[in-house]
RNA sequence: GGGAGCGUGGCCUAGCAUGGAAUGGCACCAGUCUCGGGCACUGGAGGUCGUGGGUUCAAAUCCCACCGCUCCCA
């Protein structure tokens, strides 16, 4: 072991342990500002897996993608209030075009619904021009002072947020809910992460909605990471910018919008989740590179015959699967073996000249280090079933992590304690002066109130089960006034 | 907002107290050899010691300013 690899233990040391992963499995590179960072091609090629289910499934449900302008003028920015103060203290403001003054100072775009909607206004004039679904793959720029860390906090992000515009509350209701089951779907079956789904707190909703809903996963280290957001924006955008149609009657309309967006935060989350002391662990189903094939031969004469056996298993795989033959002569086969599980490939196919003359191959899983050897023939099922069985492996482990630490509290005292592990689930009297002592002096706040505390993976173990009577005293955690809601609280990346 | 610390080839690091030719490891390049878990050997290239100024015959080392980064506390 050298220098080459991860030094520390990921539960020793988790966030020294984060950085070295993302760092040395080639995903990213530090650029020369604070709090930006450059992704590389390895660390492109997962976001474009994740682009790329994403992209299908917006497809599928209607919507459409374009392009806006990175700069918006401040009074658009501006045109929404609270909005604006919500964004106000991290935007990156251009002041100059060469040396010469601007007029309007220009805002690098924190989110772009202010620059979306002045535009959608001069598209919309009926109700026949609705729904209006577009969608948007760009990137934000929120300036982050204070902590950042690679793909969970920067300051420029690769992100996708998608706008709609519809003629009735009702369906922009819908389709807020649709975008969030989307994501859950990404998340859950491709990703292989756990997340609870529901509300924002009107503390933490988006600066400018009615409602924001969000799905929230939990990280080894006890915190949860909000993973993607689905904002019900009412009419409080459509009325200052001025979205309007006329209904069949005839009667003009404000119209009902939403705005939802994921993040390459969902790399970060893949990372934290799945990976080990070795390096990143890859779902199949994302994995750039899902197999990869290493041979292994001494001397010339085993050497053509084990790269011949190489070449044709990789023609054999490569149409069902994403498939990789690392036939580098200058590093040595355990180079290799290391070198694609710091990287996180799923599988590892070894062909050495045993293998050869027994016309068998090696199976590495990446998930449990385990190898196996198969005979040429079972190898097409072998690897099919494997990739699924890792893919499966994966979310139960995550599932079971997160229904571990996720507990209920009948105490303040209690709640203390519990909060440093992860999730506690909680009464709570719905009023955001509750919600900010229990940051203040806890550090944790209300990351989802969940539209089911059942909802969570959990096996049907709910609040009834953990002695919670929900028909019986429902008291805030913190003040014990009458309770309105269930919250999940917990620290926060 | 308050406090502490650190900047030396791509990365990590010695040297700094007491000024006098910049140390070692990893990575990199060439060759030989190896290859079923980060092979070995030989040779090689690579440095405005964060930036600017000052003291001095002489500064990585002492002094001042600035820049950047990290950690801790609120």
């Amino acid at each position: 072991m050298n220098d080459l690899g991860i030094t520390v233990k990921k539960d020793e040391d988790f966030a020294e342990w984060y950085i070295q992963v993302v760092l040395k499995s080639n995903l990213l590179d530090y650029a020369p500002m604070k709090g930006f960072i450059v992704l590389k091609p390895y660390g492109y090629a997962i976001w474009e897996g994740i682009r790329g289910v994403a992209d299908k499934r917006f497809k599928e449900t209607g919507h459409h993608n374009a392009f806006l302008p990175t700069l918006i003028p401040e009074s658009l920015l501006s045109k929404e209030a609270e909005h604006f103060e919500g964004f106000k203290p991290e935007v990156f403001w251009v002041t100059h075009a060469g040396n010469d003054e601007l007029g309007e100072r220009l805002a690098l775009r924190p989110t772009s619904e202010t620059l979306a909607y002045e535009i959608f206004s001069r598209w919309i004039r009926s109700y026949r021009d609705l729904p209006l679904k577009i969608n948007f793959w760009n990137t934000a720029l929120r300036a982050e002072i204070k902590s950042t860390k690679p793909l969970i906090r920067t300051s420029e992000f690769l992100w996708q947020e998608g706008h709609t515009v519809h003629a009735s509350k009702e369906e922009a209701e819908q389709e807020a809910m649709l975008m969030l089951s989307i994501y859950r779907e990404i998340m859950e079956e491709y990703l292989a992460i756990p997340v609870i789904a529901g509300y924002k707190s009107e503390r933490e909703k988006f600066v400018g909605a009615d409602y924001t809903l969000t799905l929230e996963a939990l990280m080894p280290d006890g915190k949860a990471l909000q993973m993607g957001t689905s904002h019900n924006l009412g009419q409080n955008f459509s009325k200052p910018f001025s979205i309007k149609f006329l209904d069949k009657d005839g009667k003009e309309q404000y119209a009902w919008q939403t705005s939802w967006g994921i993040s390459w935060r969902l790399i970060g989350a893949m990372v934290m989740v799945h990976g080990d002391d070795k390096g990143l662990v890859l779902p199949p189903r994302i994995a750039p590179i899902q197999i990869v094939i290493v041979p292994i031969f001494y001397g010339d004469e085993t050497k053509d015959s084990v790269i011949e056996k190489c070449k044709n298993l990789y023609a054999m795989l490569r149409d069902r699967f994403r498939v990789h033959l690392d036939d580098r002569e200058e590093y040595t086969p355990g180079y290799k073996f290391n070198d694609w599980e710091l990287k996180g490939i799923p599988l590892r196919v070894e062909i050495g000249p045993r293998d050869v003359k027994q016309g068998k191959v090696v199976l590495a899983r990446r998930d449990d280090g385990k190898k196996v050897s198969v005979g040429d023939e079972e190898l097409l099922d072998a690897v099919t079933n494997m990739l699924e069985d890792i893919q499966r492996s994966l979310y139960t482990r995550a599932s079971e992590f997160l229904k571990s630490h996720t507990f209920s509290a009948f105490s303040y005292d209690e709640f203390k304690e519990r909060v440093e592990h992860g999730f506690v689930r909680a009464y709570w009297c719905g009023s955001q002066e509750c919600e900010l002592r229990i940051k203040e002096e806890t550090g944790a706040d209300i990351r989802v109130i969940p539209f089911n505390v059942n909802d969570t993976d959990m096996g049907g173990e709910g609040m009834e089960e953990q002695g919670i009577d929900r028909d019986g005293d429902m008291i805030c955690i913190y003040c014990s006034r009458n309770a309105e809601k269930i919250a999940y609280f917990a620290r926060a990346y």
